[in-house]
DNA sequence: TCGGGCTACGTCAACGTTGACGCTATCGTT
DNA sequence: AACGATAGCGTCAACGTTGACGTAGCCCGA
């Protein structure tokens, strides 16, 4: 750590007591014209820089925020970090970033480090199962965000996308376009209360047309690779599947490549939909048809609602649901 | 902010001095077995985490290190962000986290935002141009790693891969499989001093077959669109192509499906070769040959070369360059 | 003329921790 | 028996900053 100049330099070198160099540094007023140009004069002289620190073991700020992700390789997680990680730039506040890697232990770990850091709040992907452990630091004043998924408690936000909508829309697209035999590749890492796209995939069957056979599940691995042993699985049960729905557009691709090392034409003979819209969905032939998430947008509204929660901490947020939209390409 | 119990409070419920406290929880040693015990019971029961802003402010060692990336949404990155992430957090550090774009203000901004968190060191992914503004940093006694450029200063380190050598590796397996009109897709966000990939390439000519006819260039943006930018350019320049070295996989999948597009088959009427060895890579038809990069081997190093930056900050160490492998798949 | 209010500062303590140093009881050595 | 060493604590100050409060000088109105 390399040691700049304090107050106190400033305050020397410019003739006044550092407590008014505090107050033009931080712009409190009282001061006059000619303090303020003489101390903003000898702060740039000296590169002063504030030391965060010191100033948020006092003011019981410390002016970073953490954001606790899952799994960087997700290609879904990196625009998102890098959104909440601008938008906390511009807000004046520097990130800490750390993964859970699904682990709830090395969950509790990272959060324990952000703590003892006193990060200002947290903005979390969190690991399956540990949704009442994260609410029980926001009980003990954590501000926190949770993004995808969807809980009420006390100074305790979440946001997320409509996933069970954007499912049904999937699925429901399927249908329309004359699929009857259709299955969904799940993921194995989420927790039964969250399971929204499953629900809204199963949902779309109630009104479906006759002759449509019951709906089938796996669930696997949420990656390139568990897509196509979830296809593969899923061709054992039945082999004369029309339509997939995949957790995710990893999955999809995974699924996509399987169906066709096995001699299946996609989309005539197999049409396939994912969910996320990452950038690889554009670039596989035949360009997958997904659901596409606002992930700016999402960026945007974590970042906005944890410094509400910073501000006014007896605040209690609604979860907030983003609307979601389908993009047919070319795999259905 | 959450205010957790402190040294005092575990200290009073102990009866002993909060300097006891801190010695046992530091583990100094001058206590006794008993009291040890007794402390490390307290601190359990009363939740208590020692907090950093305070020790940092003391001890001029914040527990943190910072990661400057350029650019999350690059496919390369977030790897390399995990596994440096992974690594920090194993030898007991918490890591800021901030992109600079590209963009030497904002680099300078996120900088001086980690300066004044007091963090123990930096691993950089240099915003073009800005070698000497860091270093300068380094002189001030910042513990610095520079990634992805060769650099030699004092207290700072340099951890890179040997592009000029994979570029090499790759243009000369194009030139041995009988490609004679090669042409490279480079970046133009790259500064003259670094253009390592350009050299390697341009250095497999030196002992060319005759016939060949002399290397082209173009320089883009480092994207997929930028890749099929640059192709389209290139076969304005001469359509009898038959080999493409490109920058990275991203601007080499946008090349291909550019060709394709054109109506080139690839491999057959134009090899192309990408570098980097992105997931996508193995993922797009045909699948993509390539430089590979063993990136957890970079993060490791990064962290291990900063930490001893930062334990010993007179220490010197030279710039590290690791070796590249090239990967043949079916795109040449 | 007095007092009330305001401006423009300064002083002091505190945030939670650790470095430097001091003290006491005990133990082993001579 | 006297002495030094050591183990096992405690005390105090400091890190750089800001909150709370004090105060000197001035202006203004009554």
């Amino acid at each position: 750590m390399a040691t700049g100049a304090t107050l106190r330099d400033v305050a020397y070198r410019v003739g006044v007591s550092p407590r008014t160099v505090s107050r033009v540094v931080n712009d409190e007023g009282g001061f006059s014209e000619a303090t303020r140009a003489r101390v903003l004069e000898a702060v740039e002289d000296l590169g002063y820089q504030p030391n965060m620190l010191a100033r948020g073991l006092i003011t019981r700020r410390s002016g970073t925020v953490g954001l606790v992700g899952v799994d960087m390789t997700d290609p879904f997680f990196p625009a998102m970090a890098e959104g909440i990680q601008n938008e906390a730039r511009e807000t004046g506040r520097t990130m800490f970033f750390a993964c859970n890697d699904g682990d709830p232990r090395r969950q509790a770990e990272v959060f324990k480090s952000m703590l003892s850091h006193a990060v200002d709040g947290v903005i979390v992907f969190p690991a399956p199962g540990t949704v009442e452990e994260l609410a029980a630091h926001a009980r003990q004043g954590m501000p926190l965000v949770i993004v995808d998924d969807i809980v009420e408690f006390p100074n305790l936000a979440s946001v997320s996308f409509d996933l069970e909508d954007g499912a049904n829309q999937a699925t429901q697209h399927l249908l329309a376009t004359g699929r009857s035999r259709i299955a969904m590749i799940g993921s194995e890492v989420t927790v039964p209360r969250n399971r929204r796209r499953e629900r809204g995939f199963l949902r779309a069957f109630e009104n479906a047309p006759t002759g449509t056979a019951p709906p089938e599940l796996v669930r696997v691995q949420p990656t390139v690779a568990g897509g196509s042993d979830g296809l593969a699985q899923l061709l054992e049960r039945r082999s004369d599947l029309d339509g997939i729905f995949a957790f995710n557009d990893s999955m999809a691709v995974g699924a996509m490549r399987a169906a066709q090392s096995a001699g299946y034409r996609v989309p005539d003979d197999l049409a396939i939909v994912g969910c996320n819209d990452i950038e690889l969905s554009g670039l596989v032939s035949p360009r997958l048809t997904t659901v596409r998430l606002d992930r700016p947008r999402l960026s945007a509204e974590a970042i906005r609602i944890l410094n509400r929660l910073i501000e006014a901490p007896e605040t209690n947020p609604a979860p907030l649901v983003l609307p979601v939209e389908l993009v047919v390409r070319e795999s259905t």
